[in-house]
DNA sequence: GTTTGTTATTTTCATATTACCACTAACAAA
DNA sequence: TTTGTTAGTGGTAATATGAAAATAACAAAC
């Protein structure tokens, strides 16, 4: 049976730098875009892959060097429009990282975009980015999810601050503090206390088995 | 390019029957697996299908006669080894509808099975029953899904029982009352007041503008 | 006609939760 | 010792919730 269909998978890659929330974009290296700014993305190898998971996995590691960072199946793009070589289907991810695990190097080439402000890019991009923004903002109002964009060990304020930048909205202190007993899905580090120039702060770190946490009502 | 990957279409069709939440299962007419229980589904055809939505419309045409019930993208799974033929990749989708609309035909040969009861399936659909299931009850809670499994008019009384039987657990009856003016995906038909043995009851139906109205907090 | 049974819909009210704002605590540097 | 800044806690009015009771509208029985 011939099919003729492009299988893909595409990687949504978030991260928080200056107070802002940003993608990875890189210049397609081949045609078709050639030298234009697109998602990271690859073929799916049936030889390789044992799932399109792991095809993520691949392109995220052979295009960034990022090896395990929060990944989670987005949507599923296809259709006969969206590529120039005929009818395709693109299996899209997205991931969140701390900003410090992008390390620039010479090898990979990538770039910082804020989601707000994203170019034009090839193919159906741009759909599958608002997409993707669009899903971790819905879920960042009610999951942990944004605690996969701080470095291990974090403040409650840093946390609310990330919430804050996500969602675009003030939260109130005292009420996202009452919430975290409730929200267990986080463990104080009891040595680990940062020192400032001001009153030290409790660090606290993501449960290892709660990476997704799901809580009712919202932050 | 050769990617020898098998790209097909799966639908996870609800109904509430009975006072227990269905889903739609076919024999096979070929091999694989010929003769055997499994989900709707079928190869998406680049020529003919605009997308895979178009693929799942499709298959759900041919095989249950359905036309345009809710019908939402559900996750795409792949692998090497959840098909005998190869390494697949198949776009789960997930549909409501109301019983009524499930009329036997002798040409369409389906059956209604318990999700507390399904059989064992071939390939990997009682994975994808299992997501389908878990992703309705979950939005469920917050959204105005469940209205896609009544007829086009329906009491809240009914829409509450609906309610109940997805989730599996009691609502407090003022509560849910209380709450839907702020839900305001229904609307009130007027002149339609269901006559019955008792006090007759207000007629509603859901906004076709908000077939999918999510709200925060739980039902 | 009146009563009774049943379902629909609203009201009441005690309790729990939330939003908002003010307060106290701990540190460095002036 | 004072001041500035960030961490963390408390108090309260408004709102939401959960449970139950009250009221309403009908058919059928009496």
């Amino acid at each position: 049976m011939e099919q003729n269909i492009i299988v893909s998978v595409d990687v949504v890659l978030f991260t928080l730098s200056e107070g802002q929330l940003k993608i990875v974009l890189l210049r397609r290296e081949r045609d078709p875009y050639a030298g234009q700014l697109a998602l990271p993305g690859g073929y799916i190898h049936a030889d390789k892959d044992r799932d399109s998971l792991a095809s993520a996995e691949r392109v995220l590691l052979n295009k960034t060097g990022l090896v395990s960072p929060y990944l989670e199946q987005l949507y599923t793009f296809s259709g006969g429009v969206r590529d120039p070589r005929g009818w395709s289907l693109s299996v899209a991810y997205y991931a969140l990282v701390h900003e410090s695990l992008l390390v620039p190097d010479a090898e990979l080439r990538f770039e910082l975009w804020p989601v707000a402000a994203v170019p034009d890019l090839p193919f159906d991009h741009n759909r599958i980015v608002d997409h993707a923004a669009k899903r971790l903002r819905d879920k960042s109002t009610y999951t942990s999810l944004p605690c996969h964009l701080l470095p291990e060990l974090f403040t409650l304020t840093e946390l609310q601050q990330t919430y804050e930048h996500i969602l675009g909205v003030a939260l109130d202190k005292s009420v996202f503090r009452r919430k975290l007993p409730e929200l267990d899905f986080l463990e104080a580090v009891p040595d680990a206390i940062r020192q400032g120039k001001h009153r030290p702060a409790q660090l606290y770190r993501l449960r290892p088995d709660r990476r997704l946490t799901i809580f009712d009502k919202t932050v």
